[in-house]
DNA sequence: GTGGTCTAGACCACG
DNA sequence: GTGGTCTAGACCACC
């Protein structure tokens, strides 16, 4: 569990704890077919609510990235390098169609987008 | 008043109305010296209630983006092309902090990141 | 009249009118006997609602300073230097009073609210 | 919740309610990371609205001096002495630029200004 | 007429 | 239970 959540933040936790899991996973540090620690376990080390955790986990589930397996535990989906950087490239662009509109409602030109981005990142 | 409004949207209807009206002036198409319509009006023509027009513009007086004259009105500041670029581009990076903190927990790079932007845009 | 009106301040119009005129006054540089110009041409001159000068000039004469003659005008009332420091005392100390509570509940002594002054004055 | 609220004064309920709390974190009355009493409690203590509590709220955490946890609470936040102090210098000297404009305006010197200050005080 | 403030209630997401 | 948002109405000072 190499999570940091922030409780100040506008961010939901559960979506925190989704963010980055899957960030995980499709980045490959999650190998296919890791177990997840136990949802108890994983909310007591980052200290949020049960609910909290089953809900990220809930969420990933819905997404394919792990499954569960009742009695056992939750495990990261096998999936081919083509489909994670599919299934990464989606997550992205899905975000990415909101991030722009707002970029647009400010009459940039995609230039002078990357031209911004590239001071910030 | 050419403002659009969701009520779907996870975005507060405040908000909405702030990043609207500050993209629409930051853009020009607001000269300074213009007169919003009063509050009352904004609302009933936007379907929203007065304090929500209200805190869009507190926000926006905030920013020094209009300023209040009690009594008379709400108008647009007077800002010169450099003001409001760099206004604008402070808005705007401001955002990209958070857009980018989302594709660098993927490991993207910024190269990876611009080649998926020009797709959206 | 050597009067600056801010439209934006949050201090209504009238008290910024009636605390420049008496200022003046007490400082002696309008002279006792002095005619203070017809409200109407006030009004045009500072650019202001006729009301707003005379609700600025009833404030005046209810504290003495000036006193009106029907049909002729308003004139700057005959008080010896005695008085006028007195009144300007006086009108000073109950500002004061207010000040000082505020300086008060942040629990600063009177020395330091005198250090933090100079720096400011 | 150790404040007085006066519904007669000139001052807004939710400034009066800012003041006296900002000046209590700021005496150090209330410690880092001690709770604020929940937005409605406050409101029922206090017999005012919900949202007139929750504006002087927005402009404590505005000014970093507390933090807002969704769902959690409002806490203190954690500043050294160091920062208290300049906090507090920041908001006296904001106040006393206009407090001097008025003495300033009767012409009065600092000398005079501490004279009389020392009487009220 | 304008903005400034306030009320008393409501629904929602989050934890 | 917590804060976040929103509503529909009200009264006030100022101009």
């Amino acid at each position: 569990m190499n999570i940091a959540i922030s409780n100040t933040s506008e961010k939901p936790i559960y979506q925190q704890l989704f963010e980055q899991i899957s960030a995980q996973i499709l980045k490959g540090e999650l190998e296919s077919g890791y177990s997840l620690p136990p949802i108890r376990q994983a909310a007591t080390e980052l200290r949020v609510s049960i609910i909290t955790v089953k809900k990220a986990w809930e969420e990933l589930e819905r997404l394919g990235l792990i499954y569960t397996v009742t009695g056992k535990g939750c495990f990261v989906t096998d999936l081919s390098s083509d489909e994670m950087l599919q299934k990464r490239n989606e997550m992205i662009q899905k975000q990415m169609i909101i991030d722009t509109s707002y970029y647009k409602s400010f009459g940039l030109t995609i230039e002078e987008v990357i031209e911004l981005l590239k001071d910030v990142y």
